[in-house]
DNA sequence: ACTCGATATTGACAGCCGTCGATATTCGGT
DNA sequence: ACCGAATATCGACGGCTGTCAATATCGAGT
């Protein structure tokens, strides 16, 4: 069985300049994109503000499935979007899995966002 | 003929509380989501830093459609969906129209992206 | 070892979205 | 009035994505 490896840009966030600076190559405008799209979703949106709202700003899982009224795999799935994007990181204690708010990422692309 | 009248969020922007500060509601989120939305797309990114790096931060369509190398309907919709959604205003001038950064939009959204 | 509970993965399906070609509209010039 | 140029709209198509049910994995306790 060969090990599919996955690459994802785990380094996260911004990537350029300040996107008002100056034109935003080809490359560049892809590699924001796919980070803000992570964002771009009521559900992840959701998630990332109660996780972020939370003591230590880290939640399990079972905490976040009633919130937000979606099923179990729904949530995981949510939840691995914004790990492989940057904006959370994994821990998995005993049984639990607890998701933490990485703390530069939302500051990174409001950073990229701005004027500069 | 009827006129449709298309609701779209000319408001543009943020919405709600700074996103890390407290839960955000399932209508806040959707809200927020559909802006975030609309700058989740790589032409959209590029199409938005060329005109912010404009002179008076404004161009014509003319000068878009070359730099992204993409249809001129495909970018006339991209340029509409930035509009709808506060990041560009459209203004025609003879056969031309330009489209200038809406500057208060990106602001917005990268404060509430921010811890608060 | 077995069971149970928490989470992740898989497969499927519906709806959305980016793209294009074709066409409509609108405006300036002749 | 007509023509041509700039832009917008329409219709179609393929690919992506959010969702779920079913199943797999993994860890803890008995």
């Amino acid at each position: 069985m060969v090990a599919m490896l996955e690459v994802t840009d785990v380094s996260a966030a911004a990537c350029c300049a300040p996107l008002v600076r100056e034109p935003l190559g080809a490359v560049d405008a892809e590699r924001l994109a796919r980070t803000i799209k992570a964002l771009a979703d009521p559900t992840r949106l959701r998630l990332l503000s109660i996780v972020a709202a939370s003591e230590g700003q880290e939640a399990c899982v079972c905490d976040l499935i009633e919130p937000v009224g979606l099923s179990q795999p729904t949530v995981s799935h949510h939840l691995k979007v914004l790990t492989e994007s940057g904006f959370l990181t994994r821990s998995k204690r005993g049984t639990w899995a607890y998701y933490k708010l990485a703390p530069a990422s939302l500051d990174e692309i409001a950073r990229t966002l701005l004027a500069g």
